[in-house]
DNA sequence: TCGGGGTTCAAACAATAATTTGAAACAGCT
DNA sequence: AGCTGTTTCAAATTATTGTTTGAACCCCGA
């Protein structure tokens, strides 16, 4: 069995995680099948057991190997000073779109999370949390930045979670919304402009929070 | 086997159904097991083939048995004459998360849908749709009302689907949610109070793409 | 009491899927 | 070429899971 850091080293380890992630993203852990994906590889069964010493192993190397490439968009790009935070705020959830529901075609990583969301198989407790929490950390400060001392924290965190479920439900639905509303497809422009989309209507959201709050004092 | 209309008749036929909801809803239904809902519902394994003709036949049963109870909120409550729209839609709002996510406990309809959106099986393609679209027509109405004929049907439509995706984040990504906000629980008040967060954010939303399109023209 | 439909049961069975094995192929080195 | 360690392969093995079987059981009417 390899050591981690030799994963990619090798042509047959590398397409098996590349047919891995696909497999996985599809079906989640229990439901994929090695067959599928040493089939798709070109990689004899025994290889998996050779070189990950199993099916668990193949995921969670499967796993490693993707959350451990930084985010598309690098924090420092929606973090810049000098913006709007509006226009941070966009860049940010774009970015969310970008690493979850995928620009050119859906993100393995954010499937597969997906599928640990609704029936977790304890391989990554900690990674959900790791790679989740980030992100509506950082919606939440753009949000207390953008709607100002006033509004209190547990209405700013469940604003912040419908930002992050707006973005999901393209990641999650993809197949019933495809069949729900025709005329939508997913494409490389997809990711703008739902980003646009999601950031104006939540300002709005945020704006009516403010002034709600105002009213009712 | 039994005839569709008898599956409740028997006893043994209930307890069936009950533990496959749980079982169907926790894993989907490739993952979930059939020992599993046999043994929960005390009853041999030999039952569910002899009442349903095998695995895929419960599901189907099962499904049937989820899909046919109507609506907790029946349509006229929201729709109802004489109220605001913006009160209208909140009712919605709350109908849905109370199918979906479930007042008291999770809704298992609910969740085996999430995982037949991530994960198709091929047995509830027209359920899905015959299930979310009426909601969504139902929002996508109310929104036009709210919003008056200035805003294309496009950002309408997407409007509905993200406040269906608010919705839905609290029924997909229920563990990770509670992982990620502690203080964050699920209790029979919630549906309430996140749907009245919910429109409210939703109403700015509304009003903020009216007023971005007047600046426009 | 008897007999027969409907139901339950433990055990056998079949099908699917993951893992292991031992031999063969390969690459690099002397 | 001959040796050595690594990788690949098809086939065998084991594990898991869904399905079937045939006997036992139960209830009820003749």
């Amino acid at each position: 069995m390899l050591a981690d850091q030799d994963e990619l080293q090798n042509e047959a380890c590398r397409r098996l995680l590349a047919a891995a992630s696909e497999e996985f993203a599809r079906h989640g852990y229990t439901s994929a099948r090695v067959r599928q994906i040493v089939d798709a590889a070109k990689v004899n069964v025994a290889a998996v057991n050779y070189y990950f010493g199993g099916k668990e192993g193949l995921y969670r190397a499967t796993l490693r190997h993707l959350a451990g490439r930084p985010a598309p968009a690098a924090k420092g790009v929606a973090n810049r000073r000098g913006r709007k935070p509006a226009e941070r705020l966009q860049r940010c959830v774009y970015a969310i779109l970008e690493r979850f529901i995928g620009a050119d075609r859906p993100s393995p990583l954010g499937r597969i999370l997906a599928h640990e969301a609704m029936d977790p198989t304890g391989n990554v407790e900690s990674l959900i949390g790791d790679t989740m929490r980030p992100e509506v950390e950082r919606i939440r400060e753009l949000l207390r930045e953008i709607a100002g001392p006033g509004v209190p924290d547990c209405k700013l965190a469940r604003a912040a979670l419908g930002i992050l479920g707006q973005c999901m439900l393209y990641l999650y639905a993809r197949p019933t919304i495809e069949g729900l509303s025709p005329g939508f497809a997913y494409g490389p422009e997809t990711c703008h402009s739902l980003a646009a989309q999601i950031t104006e209507f939540s300002l709005g959201g945020i704006e009516r929070l403010q002034r709600t709050l105002v009213t009712e004092k």
